[in-house]
DNA sequence: CGCCACTTGTAGATCGATCTACACATGGCG
DNA sequence: CGCCATGTGTAGATCGATCTACAAGTGGCG
């Protein structure tokens, strides 16, 4: 039984002794079908279980699915956007598809576009605007925790600048005086909109405005686990800094992991993370971190996606709330 | 430039001044291309930037993409499932597609199917055999973490019967006599096949062995944040148990949460979790649990679809390597 | 009674690919 | 010189839907 043994509007439409054209009208709830023609159709479709191909729907016109591009499956941070980009959808008609990819999220993207998505998320940090712009002439676009001032795409971002200010703030009310930033690999910061260049820009100038450009110390780190390594040999250099900034929770969970095993704590390093995912309210990680609303971050990009494919062609740019949560991870310094 | 602006086999036919059969050739590699032909065809191709469209393709017979189901989206474990699989869809000429959903995995899995994908991964713990079996006469199927021995599709599952029985003995090792199981709702472990299932299945068969069924006791979460609250519940009675075995780490950990805020220990209530996500051996949450290889169990699990989808049609059912890992969260009770 | 408007349904082109069947050269060989 | 095998390319049907154009039927109204 397994050969293509597809339900199609054609077995539909001889069940119910009626022509294609009138299930395609009762499917898409087209003008000119009685009431009487309505409920054979309805009744074939439900009788032999009748499923119309999207794939058929995409070569003649809309396939009614949207794109996420998705580059870290394992990163909560993504998982709390996804979350939100699937209830965003919810009830309106059209289904998601996620495409895992890479960091340049060149190769999912493909894979949505070459699937005839009629839209596309997209967080793709390290792909350039030129690209982006491009891409966007050929499909309705919108990114995440991108800062683009793009014409023809969306952006929703949480405020990268502020919330890293009010990182370095409490920190420097704390009375921290040298202060780390752990971040990821040059690529990742290297697209001037992305949110990690963003909120290094924000550490750099919060840095030299507090008189401190001389303990300026950037750290890059290209996976998770590299993470926990950078903050050893921190750990072991001659004169630490008293407070590391990382980029986004996932980093400062393995700086904590370093932190932790050997017994330090918050006055000995303070931590503070970004994104505030589910595990740094936990209390054996008890991470200070900001919160973006990563969920709304997904919701709104779904929302102005579907604004897009409905025609709206101006570009918004929206930003989320944005809220510092301090927890146990950051504490005044020993000395 | 928005409406529809593909390129598609047309343009380049005619930019290479050929016909769409001979370009459909060369994007196939089929028989019966003159090296001239194919130059001249690859450089148009080029030129224009064309990309095959997937809808089109499917319609007519296979879409080179396979479809993953992942009904959790936020639960590291699957997580972890996803990468392997991922990670073992390269090379391979296919793509890999999710689709997020509820937990009954029905509405996800339709939408795969509607797609037209070649073949379809699925961990769909409250689908019933039944369900499958039809589902399976229609597309090539896999099922993780289940272990029904159907005919019609794969199973690639960890050992759950030894590795709760693993648990077990080694809380009965410590000296544990009081302990408690914590798993999702009925409908979760309703499916004989299902992870879950297995895994409450030994729980109890290891405490009557041990001449505990006395103290059997059985908590079900919806949520994860349940979870938090029926420990404090637990914690609160009047005889509680001295040791708890949670279904899979996410519920451990929020177990840990209500320990950890009120001061105890692994000596007032040891925890046991399963699956070894990535936080389980972070220190400030040191999870003992059981590793059943996640990544593996995705990878195989796209190994055998490849497999079905090439021709195979006798069912395999597999098993992935299992390991106790111990760590901080257990230690001998304190009475 | 005849004309028009409206309702209800169908035929057939179309979308972008795949793939079978065939046409046309070319050249080897008896 | 004629026949056939081989190599190269094309025409056209096909997949499952959408959608325009139109045919047939019904009833209102002057």
């Amino acid at each position: 039984m397994r050969p293509g043994k597809a339900v199609t509007m054609m077995d539909v439409a001889r069940e119910a002794g009626v022509s294609r054209a009138a299930v395609s009208k009762v499917i898409r709830d087209a003008y000119g079908v009685s009431p009487d023609m309505r409920k054979r159709v309805e009744s074939a479709i439900e009788r032999l279980g009748y499923r119309p191909s999207v794939a058929a729907r995409a070569i003649r016109g809309s396939s009614f699915t949207i794109g996420f591009e998705l580059h870290e499956i394992e990163n909560p941070a993504l998982s709390r956007i996804l979350r939100g980009a699937a209830e965003g959808i919810e009830g309106t008609g059209y289904r998601l598809v996620i495409a895992p990819g890479d960091p340049e999220g060149q190769h999912a993207i493909d894979a949505l576009v070459d699937l005839r998505v009629d839209g596309l998320v997209a967080i793709a940090p390290r792909a350039t605007p030129a690209w982006l712009e491009n891409l966007a002439s050929r499909i309705p676009l919108v990114l995440v925790s991108r800062h683009d001032p793009s014409v023809n795409y969306d952006t929703v971002a949480g405020g990268d600048d502020e919330g890293a200010r009010l990182v370095m703030r409490h920190l420097f009310d704390l009375g921290h005086r040298s202060i780390a930033h752990l971040t990821r690999s040059e690529e990742a910061t290297a697209q001037e909109g992305g949110a990690l260049a963003v909120r290094l820009g924000a550490y750099l100038d919060e840095m030299a405005r507090n008189g401190r450009e001389s303990r300026i110390q950037v750290l890059r780190t290209l996976s998770t686990s590299d993470a926990y390594h950078a903050t050893v040999g921190l750990l072991d250099s001659a004169d630490p800094p008293t407070a590391l900034f990382a980029s986004h929770d996932d980093l400062a969970f393995e700086v904590l992991r370093a932190v932790r095993e050997r017994g330090l704590d918050a006055s000995d390093l303070s931590v503070v993370g970004y994104d505030n995912v589910r595990f740094a309210s936990h209390p054996g990680l008890s991470l200070t971190t900001v919160d973006q609303s990563g969920d709304d971050l997904g919701r709104r990009a779904v929302r102005l996606l579907l604004e897009r494919i409905n025609g709206r062609t101006a570009a918004k740019h929206e930003e989320t709330e944005l809220r510092l949560v301090v927890r146990g991870s950051t504490a005044p310094p020993r000395r």
